[in-house]
DNA sequence: TATGAATGAGCATTCATTCAT
DNA sequence: AATGAATGAATGCTCATTCAT
């Protein structure tokens, strides 16, 4: 259980490196260092650095799908589903050494032909669209134009409030979002007031 | 009209390629290259790369103030200017080019210790902030309280938008964005109904 | 026998380079030129040039003490071993190029940081004063105290016999010096009359 | 009195910098910054970096031998003056931030075409080597050769006590360089024995 | 399958000096 | 007499990648 083969020690610490450092803050060098690996063993693994992102992006997504739908799933009203997202962000931003959205922090400053990660990034937040609306599908009064148009609107919401979270390093910005997403997400009034 | 002084020069160039290729991405060589000024003469001018990336942060934070405000002048009510701040990020946004927030572009993908950039962002972000909520107060059914708070989740709608817009390279998010700030503006049950 | 690797080709070149011209006289590129090395294959060797300067430090000690020690060991009396010293140093001074003290030529104008470098030097000098130590004790006449006491009045005979040889570029100061020895070495008087 | 001229200013701050931080560590940016001039106001003074340091080293020169002959001056018998020569060196390597003998210093590692330098180390050291001899040539019992021979010892003597207190940061060279002067000045057998 | 050795291009920064004013 | 602007060359070092074994 412990001894992990070469191509997963490379991708745990590329992954903790990536997310922790950033990418264009970790070289290479640091990650076969670290990982124990010689260097032509790791282009063995992975064609280019920019494949070894792309599989920390990939392993990522799936573990942030898995925590999100598992984060939720304690509630049973998809509305409610939808809301706890922010509190599953709040758990995330408080964690120490919280840096943000990993896609987010690698598409922002990224060689202009890394068209991989691109891809990969634009994957993973049409992903979460997705389940956002599928989630918002499920709600009885809703109809499928009105889940997806309020969809797109709680995406914002999210993207809004983790990065500004990271800007700040601080949670008002996933309250103020998680507050917004609550008076849009019902149509009943009374709700409406904060 | 033309030929501008070196420091001009150096900043204008630096400034294109920052926000054009991305802090990371461009390098000194190339900000002298295609500015045509010796590698000494723009170290006399600025003490480092961070310098210039500040110069350049200040010179268009100063620029993005100017122009939003301007943008948003022709409207008379507070909330109108709220409003079509979104329709400021849409003409941004449909630039050539368009790449994002500068801000948080250089901010999400950056060497540890580049105190003085985070800090510059952070002027930004707070000055922006700060904006939004005076305005807001000029709106005579808001209380203080009320500003501020709501001041906070249009900040986050604004950041959602912009990054959102960058990663999908469509105006979609700016419409969402602008769609919920018109619901939650307004204390008005008639205007929830978008 | 000719080709050596390339770990040996940077040390040797570097060496001849930081003994002849001196450390801040040598730059990277050109121990990497005359070396016919690549400038990363040199770093992948030696972490940086203060390291090289460590590793000529340290080879250059093994070679002077094996050398110094071989010259004296036609003497038998050690008294003798310690005043052909002397004559070992006219054998180096006399040689093209004599260009003084390896490790005083580093060590006086050396950045404030570069402990390693600092450090072997102490570890030369002290391991040649407590060589020179060992020696006169082996001498029946001394007392442990004396054999102290007269090698340290030694070791500033042959370290100021050698720099003001190299700044005098003439060996007067090493006879100076090997006189005196001379003197001090013996107990009885009339040996004083030089 | 506080305000001085441009180029004692500039002379004043070089002469700091090249002794306490050495030559090839101090640029012209530093003297020029610190001493609070404009740099072609400073090349209007010294034609070059090595004739700053030129003029640091004859100054430096005037004021090593007029404070040496100073405190030497309390004793009457030119023996004791020679000996107080180390008394002279342990109070300067006894001051805070001794950095050993300022031309020793700035000749081991030169670049190689700065004669004028080398030329100024030369005259240093061989005033001082004559001072000596003079002085030695008013003790009566002296033949000339013998303060000759005698004094070219001393020379060594001081310089290997001078450097080797800087290497090792301590003042036992100092008085094991004044042990052995003591010993040769004195032709008198009762003074040998220490 | 695995690896240590090697690379060329690039990095940000500093150097002592000169020139136009 | 004094200066701010400008420079070419060099500094030590790191990059992602490839190759020979």
């Amino acid at each position: 259980m412990k001894k992990l083969g070469v191509k997963e020690r490379i991708l745990q610490t590329a992954s903790k490196l990536f997310y922790f450092q950033g990418f264009n803050q970790t070289g290479i060098n640091q990650i076969i260092a670290e990982a124990g690996v010689a260097k032509a063993s790791m282009y063995q693994h992975f064609r280019s650095k920019e494949d070894i992102a792309v599989a920390y992006l990939i392993e990522r997504h799936a573990m942030w799908m898995r925590q999100l739908s598992n984060f939720v799933s304690v509630e049973k009203d998809p509305k409610d589903k939808i809301i706890s997202c922010f509190d599953y962000l709040i758990e995330r931003v408080t964690e120490v050494n919280f840096r943000g959205c990993g896609w987010q922090n690698i598409i922002t400053d990224l060689p202009e032909d890394h068209y991989k990660i691109r891809n990969q990034v634009l994957l993973h937040k049409n992903d979460v669209r997705a389940w956002i609306k599928a989630t918002l599908k499920e709600v009885k009064e809703y109809s499928n134009e009105e889940a997806d148009t309020l969809g797109d609107e709680i995406v914002i919401l999210l993207e809004g409030a983790i990065i500004q979270s990271q800007i700040q390093k601080d949670i008002w910005p996933i309250h103020s979002g998680k507050s917004v997403c609550k008076k849009i997400i019902n149509k009943n009034i009374d709700n409406y007031i904060v």
